[in-house]
DNA sequence: CTCTTTTTTTAGGCTAATCTAAAAATTTAT
DNA sequence: ATAAATTTTTAGATTAGCCTAAAAAAAGAG
């Protein structure tokens, strides 16, 4: 129906990001920072979004999408997520390099072009960093979601994703051999810094930092039902 | 290098385009058509053009684009009709249904997603209208062009694209059964309305009015060289 | 509970891209 | 070649999205 702006729709998905990872009520502030904007443009583009009804917005009290608000950025994480797959899985880019590329291909208005994509890709659950693909309809499918950090010595887990999806981490990950999908049994945690020996099926073994075990997504081991 | 706003990249492949088609230099009144916009807005959008040494303006007296904006205005026109074969031949869409989504995905700036599209698309040469596409470097392939309207009783000719790019025409063709690729012979040419009973290579049959055979492209058959 | 610090909002401006109305230049026709 | 018609440009205004500086509200400290 109504159109929105590129701005608009990255302010919806970042309200969003912000709500999921802490309190309901997102700040002027922290929005400011996430869109690298003053506070004062940031409080101009809350009253338009307010307008239009994509979010609940009491002065200083900070905002909260609405119903219709969350909806439409889901369908731009979706879009986001469905093109990042697009681009590894089609065209053989890194992980770490699809981020730039997907904020511009995520903004593309045609619903048609999502759900072909979505077909031509197989309908995947998740993207290349692990993260849940949003449904059409505009819901977000619940991950697991515990870290690698939290395991117990002789655990086994499957990576499953990341938290830090900084082009540095990720490169980090290619370099050690982790890999999502893969299978890990921790065999030592050291009390001194945290940080963990794990072993990698036929017969691989590395260290690894707590800095990196905490921002590692990990589900039961392949074969185990939830 | 430098980056240029959507609405730039626009200016710049309508230009290519006027001047393609007619005199060399193009006129305020002809951008003002084809924008969609004022007379008064494209010429405040000229000024600004001029100053970046993307055209050559002087007033009262139409643009010419320069090499930089010539350049620019393939690189644009690349990735649309590289978009657009994506679009067909990968995602199954109408020939018809195109124009609209890949204008949209023209404006993402990033060469080594073009050239990785391009090498995923098996290096096309021509979009699914029978476009060529330009080269990375910015140098539009020239096409044969002759039009079908202009065949002789008893000449055959392969079809190679349209020149009528609007969905109208191009669902008249799947209707017909011209498919681009396909060779017709011509059998008869009505004097009255210039009409033509065309035949397709195992037993079919056509009849072409002068409005659709002004508006296809062809060019030598099957099986012989240039 | 007052005073200070931090956060948020208001007020007033800027730029890109558009508009309308009017002036200026060019082109066409008599 | 001059008058009329057309095209193009200028002048001045608008909107989205941003800015800085200052005012107002909320939060924190003693």
């Amino acid at each position: 129906m109504s159109t929105h702006s590129f701005t608009e729709e990255n302010y919806l998905k970042l309200i969003y990001a912000l709500a999921s990872r802490g309190a309901d009520e997102v700040s002027t502030n922290a929005l400011a920072e996430v869109t690298a904007t003053r506070a004062a443009s940031v409080t101009d583009m809350l009253k338009r979004l307010a307008d239009k009804q994509l979010i609940h917005y009491r002065k200083y009290q900070g905002v909260r999408l609405t119903g219709e608000g969350e909806r439409l950025a889901l369908t731009i994480i979706r879009r986001h997520r469905l093109w990042e797959v697009f681009l590894v899985d089609k065209l053989g880019f890194g992980w770490d390099q699809v981020h730039e590329i997907a904020e511009e291909l995520e903004h593309i208005r045609s619903d048609e072009l999502v759900e072909r994509l979505d077909t031509f890709l197989g309908n995947p659950q998740f993207d290349p960093h692990g993260d849940p693909i949003p449904t059409p309809a505009g819901h977000m499918p619940t991950a697991p979601s515990r870290i690698l950090a939290d395991l117990l010595p002789n655990e086994t887990a499957c990576l499953l994703g990341v938290l830090d999806h900084s082009a540095a981490f990720l490169q980090h990950l290619d370099r050690s051999g982790l890999v999502l999908g893969c299978c890990v049994n921790v065999s030592e945690i050291s009390p001194f810094d945290r940080s963990m020996r794990v072993t990698i099926p036929p017969a691989q073994t590395l260290f690894v930092s707590y800095d990196v075990a905490r921002n590692l997504l990990v589900g039961p081991p392949k074969g185990e039902g939830v």
